[in-house]
DNA sequence: GCCCCCATGTAATGTGTTACATGATTGC
DNA sequence: GCAATCATGTAACACATTACATGGGGGC
């Protein structure tokens, strides 16, 4: 794992524009989902500390609604961190794994593993295609569109080729001996 | 995250052959470290965990180095596990993350971010195709080999497409204003 | 009135890496 | 003899999810 990668992705939301700890989450949600998540668990207890060390700060409070903003010592802050150096997380891909020990799960338990990632692609698409037509209709700053539009092309890559894989694969099961 | 995985990934391994902790460690890095990885830290713990369950036991000791194999009842235990529903582990790729805040970051920094990317898959690609040959060139179980290859096969496809992501988006970087 | 979404926060628990401590065996 | 690899294990720390506790506001 990487270190304060939370307060990263916290930082960074911030960065593009106040928000609430719900929000932030919400936006991560929705946004950037396809390649990253986070928890309340980790978002609340991070926001005090950002709080603390003044790399963001309360923009208003209504009520019990706390929006934060982020402060100019923050975006510097944010900046010097996305130019370090870092350590890739080692890849965890639970189904193959699975799939891996295939032959002790057994022809049909394998065509189920796949067949359920073929299903879980088709979804992502169509939530993929949904987050590009938010990015190219307008609504986000033309600063930052070329970069989202990036991150999501690459989400697209590679959801259209693990979803050839599946094909294949199921194509692959279909001819082993049971 | 997921339950038990470094358990399911140690008890795999030694389904297919006993070995030691550290054989357990190489086995994971060496064949299916591109979509997996395992500590030390959390293999001796697990393999005593699993011993005191009696899923493993001691196959034989010379001096320090301890073989163990898994037991029948191990086996039915993998089985079962195997074929549980299971929660995908949330994607959370640092690359991205970056890359997404690219406003903040910088063309340059995003250049680089992106080659090392490219520079990373083309590694990956030549260490597949090593574990390509070793598969192909027999020494491994015919029972196995289909499954292995499907895995394989889903690393390929999916550093391909990262690949082909980098070139292109290399490509969209040099017609950024700066 | 009730349910859902917005909203904040803590505690318990699980998961995982890194650093440390130790030492045998093998190849040069 | 010395370095690298094989080998085991623990402790400290970092990271993350889930469940829990609490409550306001809006729509039906």
């Amino acid at each position: 794992m990487q270190p304060r990668t939370t307060a990263l992705a916290v930082l960074g939301v911030l960065a593009v524009e106040p928000s609430t700890g719900y929000g932030i989450r919400e936006s991560i949600a929705t946004t950037i989902g396809y390649f990253w998540s986070e928890s309340f668990g980790q978002i609340y207890p991070t926001l005090a500390d950002l709080e603390q060390r003044e790399l963001i700060r309360r923009l208003r409070a209504e009520g019990r609604k706390v929006v934060y903003e982020i402060t100019p010592g923050g975006l510097e802050h944010l900046q010097t961190v996305l130019a370090q150096d870092f350590v890739q997380a080692p890849p965890r891909d639970a189904t193959l794994l699975r799939l891996f020990f295939g032959r002790f799960l057994g022809r049909e338990g394998c065509r189920q593993l796949v067949e359920q990632t073929r299903l879980a692609c088709q979804q992502q698409l169509a939530e993929l295609a949904s987050i590009r037509q938010r990015l190219e209709s307008s609504a986000v700053d033309a600063a930052d569109r070329p970069y989202w539009l990036m991150t999501l092309r690459s989400g697209e890559l590679a959801t259209q080729a693990r979803l050839v894989w599946a094909s294949e694969t199921l194509a692959v099961l279909d001819e082993l001996p049971a």
